[in-house]
DNA sequence: ATGACTCCCAGTGGGAGA
């Protein structure tokens, strides 16, 4: 079965691309971020229409995720348990006795500010709800965007991005706590291209330069890890006219 | 250069994203 997270930026504007690449590249699940639309603005239809059932958690302007599947997902959560949180930021399912938690970590906006503190809160909360939910479903990937760079070579520029949100050392930190709960990044299982990023910067043509980011990951359970067969990043969305600033990542599993 | 683009809500600009 194929998994994919999307931060779309913009479901309104987004829909025809995210329809388009479904049909071209069908998957059997995704998970959405960035939706940037509340629930009764949703399009179910559509979607329904291109053969995917969708649990929504939308939101006005900003934030929002989704979840799209062949088959409806059940024991639907939204955000996380226990954790106050005005923002919609994690919707969570399962497709039989897989577990797929799709997430739209804080950007964190600069070291320091409120905003970084929330988005390591956040981190945390989320890490302490997963080993729970690791414990009860073995089978659980998490996908979605991180807003973290996690080491030097997911980073264009290292020497610019030092210190920088997304690359600091604190956020990298979270990242790594989060994996050792019994998780591994799907991507790094296999041999990549050099310079692989899922997010460019709209400014600077730094899609055409390739500068870019990896922050946008897919996280596969130990008891996944084995079944995984490619990991890999679509860029041809981010190709489109009037595209995401980000690009769909596909994980493979038996 | 605290830039550059895109989206949103707004309302003829400004916040946020990353």
């Amino acid at each position: 079965m194929k998994l994919a997270t999307w931060n779309v930026n913009s479901l309104a504007v987004r829909l025809p691309q995210l329809l388009a690449w479904l049909e071209a590249s069908p998957v059997d699940a995704v998970v959405l971020q960035e939706l940037k639309l509340t629930d009764d603005k949703f399009p179910f239809d559509e979607i329904r229409a291109a053969g995917y059932e969708a649990q929504a958690f939308g939101q006005k302007t900003y934030n929002g995720v989704a979840l799209l599947s062949r088959a409806p997902a059940d024991a639907v959560v939204r955000n996380i348990p226990g954790f106050a949180d005005e923002q919609a930021r994690v919707i969570a399912g399962s497709l039989g006795a897989l577990r797929i938690v799709g997430a739209y970590f804080p950007n964190g906006q600069a070291p320091g500010s409120d905003k970084f503190e929330y988005k390591l809160r956040w981190m945390r909360a989320l890490r302490d709800w997963l080993e729970a939910e690791l414990a009860a479903h073995p089978q659980l990937v998490l996908a979605g965007d991180f807003n973290v760079a996690p080491e030097d070579r997911d980073v264009h520029d290292p020497v610019a991005w030092a210190g920088q949100i997304h690359c600091t050392e604190e956020e990298r930190e979270h990242f790594r706590k989060l994996v050792a709960i019994g998780l591994v990044d799907a991507f790094r299982l296999f041999e990549q291209p050099p310079k692989s990023w899922t997010w460019w910067d709209y400014r600077n043509l730094a899609f055409r330069r390739n500068q870019g980011l990896r922050i946008d990951h897919v996280l596969v359970s130990e008891a996944l890890r084995p079944r995984v067969n490619a990991c890999m990043i679509d860029k041809a969305p981010r190709r489109n006219e009037r595209p995401s600033d980000h690009a769909p990542v596909v994980v493979t599993i038996d």
